[in-house]
DNA sequence: ACTGTAGGCCAACAGGCGTTGACATTCCAG
DNA sequence: CTGGAATGTCAACGCCTGTTGGCCTACAGT
């Protein structure tokens, strides 16, 4: 008896969410979670009762959304845009999340509820009194444009967008999600 | 000796592409590919080799980009976004790509290669003598938005985004791109 | 000191995978 | 009519996967 049951399980999830963001769901093994937390892959099982249940763990996870009710309104795509890509880069839910949900239909629903349940309301603070489907489809299109620039940027690595800065990045796509959220329709 | 090498060879890259496409490259088996082909798996392996040389097969790939310089130069941005949804839809080597390209790093390679064979000259063509490192930034940039908006609306199917019509997702775009491709710095 | 139990390991299972080589069938050339 | 390619099938291989049940082993409570 080494370590307590909480802290294996702990360290489990820890090397789980390193190989699902590194390799996504279907490469991401049990052995191999259960290699790197130096156990054996039968005591994944007893944690976590299943591959499914272990990847549903790995990835609970909160966007942290600002109020954005406390930001200047013309401030709303700055203020976005850095906390997504700060909220990439401090740990790999996001990239678990994007990596497994692009072949796996349970982690896509994922981010679907995120997408709903987390981005909807701060673009609804936004826009104020707009109609609901405005809204919905504004908080889309904001998707469209962080997604796209975490994907080519922590994922397919297109060098010159991997290669900026954070605050480059930031200030190429606020003005985009400015008027995506705030902006003419 | 049912039919020719030929078509029974071309039958099988259909299939393999929809389901490269459909599962991405570690779900798409060969046995499941030969199954929709309504043949052996042997006869994929004798006249494709490997599953990876079935893949670099199935997503040979062309942009088909028009000639950016016949377009005015404010109408750049709603060009190439009609152009990008248009080829997206037309046939599934680009969702294949996407899909793959996640998870599997000689996808990934195969984009950045259409990136830098077929985006960038593009792009020169748009910014006329700006610095080259500029312009592959340019050029990043509107395949962070490119390829964000074919996530969300192809693959991972955010419902308002993939709910609107083609038009509408022009109209939203084709300004981000254009400030990318030739809005200020 | 003894025992119950929690933490961990081992060996094996059933199934799916890519891949292979030997065998069958069909067609065309001589 | 016959032989040899061309086209296709079959059965099996070795490997890896998630998953299971039984077996150790070290500690905690009495």
């Amino acid at each position: 008896m080494r370590r307590s049951s909480e802290e294996t399980k702990s360290e489990i999830l820890a090397r789980a969410r390193e190989r699902f963001a590194a390799d996504g769901y279907e490469r991401a093994t049990i052995r191999a979670v259960a290699a790197d937390a130096g156990i054996d892959p039968a005591l994944v099982m007893r944690y976590f009762g299943s591959k499914e249940r272990l990847f549903a763990a790995a990835c609970a996870f909160d966007l942290q959304l600002p109020d954005v009710r406390a930001v200047p309104r013309d401030g709303v795509g700055a203020a976005l845009a850095r906390h997504f890509l700060e909220r990439w880069e401090a740990d790999e839910t996001l990239t678990i999340l994007l990596r497994t949900g692009v072949t796996n239909p349970a982690a896509a629903e994922r981010m679907r509820e995120v997408y709903a349940s987390q981005l909807m309301p701060a673009a609804a603070a936004v826009a104020g009194d707009t109609a609901q489907a405005q809204v919905r489809v504004r908080a889309g299109l904001a998707a469209t444009q962080v997604l796209g620039m975490a994907l080519c940027r922590y994922v397919l690595k297109f060098p010159p967008i991997s290669a900026m800065s954070r605050d480059e990045a930031i200030r190429w796509i606020a003005p985009t999600l400015q008027r995506y959220l705030a902006g003419a329709a």
